[in-house]
DNA sequence: CAGACACCTTGACATGAATCAAAGAGATCC
DNA sequence: GGATCTCTTTGATTCATGTCAAGGTGTCTG
């Protein structure tokens, strides 16, 4: 979920992303038609808190539309947030009602929700459901563990590239082109968001995309458009050795 | 796998930890009795690399006996932990083929290995073996979070104090003594996986150690016979505001 | 249009952790 | 029993990032 690949999944399964591309992968209609029974939509205002960390989550969800956030905080307020959670994305985990993170809706958001007791049941009568989440969450591990690299070693700097490449890199996808060259997004998040994804102070996100964009690896049009000259020269900027993990 | 618990397990399933405590959690015989048929054991040296990042993994395995863990690197060196392999924890990932980290035995090791294929087409017959493993990957996603908070926010001082914490509370979970109070207990890290672990230099993890020992937090004999007078204090010290999520 | 507000940038300074360097403590080996 | 090796501690210094403070920019609202 934490920067899934939108389009990994199936592209001919029906109008409803929340179908195909976060549960059921092999879209058989029969269990289509009983997701469809249980599922039932929650929109949220930007800023809206979903859930918070330690609330019963009664629910397992996918987003639809808009982008949310999961974050855990330090008793004296200090925040890191642990994932990102954009359309087709899957919250919630079958068999915990507790929720481990707040959820927060960073913009508008529509979730596709199922109620977690029949999504239980429909999981251990269909297999394949349960492989498709452990596929999906074993995603997620190895993106925490790329994230766990970039927040234990790297420098503000080659954090700052490194999201950015992400966030080039994922707006690439989108438009069904390889990442590489010139690439044209808008960011999702404010800089307090990203320092909160970083390990950073707001101050330090600013300061480093500053310096970024004086050495050319970036041009920006106002505080949120994103122009990428050239991609490579800025994953080389971020240091991964290895860039394809975060699409799992 | 990341501080899995291993007395979540059912007590009474024979004599093979493997057999229960990691894949099957029911523990019915006939599945079992596939397990069985399908294992081999393998053993490594301290020091010794189980695998590289990025090399072909053919098993999933579960840890019997001694210590290993999972890092990733950036190109220069810089390294980072990303989870630690303590018996009865799970490693490796049906349906991919790479691993995407470095397993390395930090102490003499036995593994009980399971070769994928196998594995996998029993996963697919046997729907509890994929809840079994989601459910353990859940676990281990929840332990990284927490980890990326730590990372992220938290100061040398708590970091040493949450790692010291972690260790004492699996050792008193394993002595089966709820952790309060004295605990005693052997590091089974260097001063420098240490600092791989938390993303520090290992001079800093020498002074901070040197620092808890000075307020009486612990007490040191040699280098890593640990000496916790009161497991709440250091608690405390650690700042974590749910202690428990790391037992999933 | 003015005012308010949220978000962002920049500057000056402080500080926690890294770096570089040296030496101590325990093992192990002949 | 001394030599050697690995692991660890400690000290001096540097540097990256945090902290505190001020001001800029764009948007919304009345």
């Amino acid at each position: 979920m934490l920067f899934q690949d939108v389009h990994q999944a199936h592209p001919a399964c029906g109008d409803c992303p929340i179908r195909h591309r976060a549960v059921c992968a092999r879209c058989e209609t029969d269990e289509l038609r009983e997701l469809d029974r249980i599922k039932y939509y929650r929109s949220f205002e930007a800023g809206q808190t979903v859930v918070w960390s330690g609330d019963h989550m009664e629910f397992v969800a996918s987003v639809v539309t808009g982008v949310a956030t999961l974050t855990r905080a330090l008793e004296d307020g200090r925040t890191q947030m642990v994932g990102l959670l954009l359309p087709s994305d899957f919250v919630g985990r079958p068999g915990r009602d507790r929720a481990p993170f707040n959820v927060i809706a960073t913009t508008d958001l529509l979730m596709c929700c199922f109620r977690r007791k029949p999504f239980e049941e429909m999981m251990a009568r269909t297999p394949h459901i349960a492989q498709r989440l452990l596929e999906m969450t074993l995603s997620e591990l190895d993106a925490a563990r790329e994230w766990m690299l970039l927040l234990g070693r790297k420098t503000a700097r080659e954090k700052i590239a490194s999201l950015l490449a992400i966030m080039a890199r994922r707006d690439a996808a989108l438009g069904l082109s390889a990442p590489s060259g010139r690439i044209v997004f808008d960011l999702p998040l404010t800089r307090e968001a990203m320092s909160d994804y970083l390990g950073l102070t707001l101050e330090t996100v600013s300061r480093q995309i500053t310096a970024l964009r004086r050495d050319g690896l970036i041009e920006l049009q106002g505080k949120r458009h994103v122009i990428v000259p050239d991609y490579d020269r800025l994953v080389e900027v971020a240091g991964d050795d290895s860039d394809g993990g975060f699409f799992g």
